[in-house]
DNA sequence: TTCGTTAGCGTAATATCATTACATTTTATT
DNA sequence: AATAAAATGTAATGATATTACGCTAACGAA
């Protein structure tokens, strides 16, 4: 069975950060012109401001730095462009905390598999085929067809937990 | 390793749906004694709501329900009686929804691992130790440390599969 | 290029889901 | 009965998300 990948680990402190949202909005143009999707100023920009942390951010947070960064925006406007970040698998939408957090790897579709920090509201994303086989299987066996999986776990990260 | 467990299965359309309600009533009462929680009548009738489906409930839902069922009730009244009856176990929260559920298996305290069917809304729960397991150790790769799971899955059931 | 069509966006209103704060009542304990 | 703790009533508000409608920019066909 293939190992799990960590599409996106906990960040250190210390990094890079402008260089994340740079190489996100790199694939995210190249992923655009590839399958023919508009990758507009203001979904652009959304999708940078998805990318300010390393972690879900709300809807309404995103808002706020639209009208703070750019002139002014109403909910709509926001939907919007993170709907379409999302059908385009540029970014995901964690239910279990209504928010949104980009993909280090939109060229593969997939469901996201999430570890949330209840703590620092850091999260990581990995992907366990193993377990997308496991539950296809399960649901095979009650008649159920699968088309999407919601999986985000709930505790403590690497540095949360050492305090 | 263990077999997965079918906690509740899609409803066939003929069952005696009284009998599951008043079974899940019965395990809540015997639950709330042993653990010295009060079952009052507002949380038994909420219980009883959540359990009028075999699948996922709003709050709102349940609220309109309890306004025709019993006399005047507002949200944070049907919300306090749902926070009561996560606690204790007797049903859970579906993030990928927002409603409620029912557990058939309230006695061994568990995350609970549904498959919901988009088309008629009617949800099984399962329990897949396996995934629980392996969502361990792919956490523990990263060194997250885990303490609660939300594992939804969005397909259709049998009988809407079969249309 | 011009026309007609579609996709994107502006704006306001509204819908849906959930919590806070404080008063009152019920229940358990002494 | 007196006290304390738990449950409920009630109103207001907060947080998240969608609908409706009109306008403009982009695109493709003629
Ligand atoms: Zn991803
Ligand atoms: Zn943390
Ligand atoms: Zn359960
Ligand atoms: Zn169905």
């Amino acid at each position: 069975m293939a190992a799990t990948r960590v599409i996106s680990d906990f960040s250190s402190k210390k990094h890079n950060h402008k260089s994340c949202v740079k190489s996100a909005v790199k694939k995210a143009e190249s992923i655009c012109i590839d399958r023919g999707m508009r990758l507009t100023r203001l979904r652009r920009k959304i999708l940078e401001l998805v990318w300010s942390r390393h972690g879900p951010l709300g809807a309404y947070d995103i808002l706020q730095l639209m009208n703070k960064e750019e002139g002014k925006v109403l909910p709509n406007t926001v939907y919007r462009g993170l709907d379409f970040l999302i059908e385009a698998g540029l970014i995901h939408r964690l239910d279990s905390m209504n928010a949104f957090m980009g993909c280090a790897d939109p060229v593969s579709r997939h469901s996201g598999q999430f570890l949330i920090c209840r703590s620092c509201e850091s999260a990581a994303e990995i992907h366990d085929a193993g377990i997308e086989q496991t539950l296809g299987r399960d649901a095979k066996r009650v008649g159920f067809s699968v088309e999407q999986q919601t999986i985000e776990v709930l505790g403590l990260c690497p540095s949360c937990s050492s305090d």
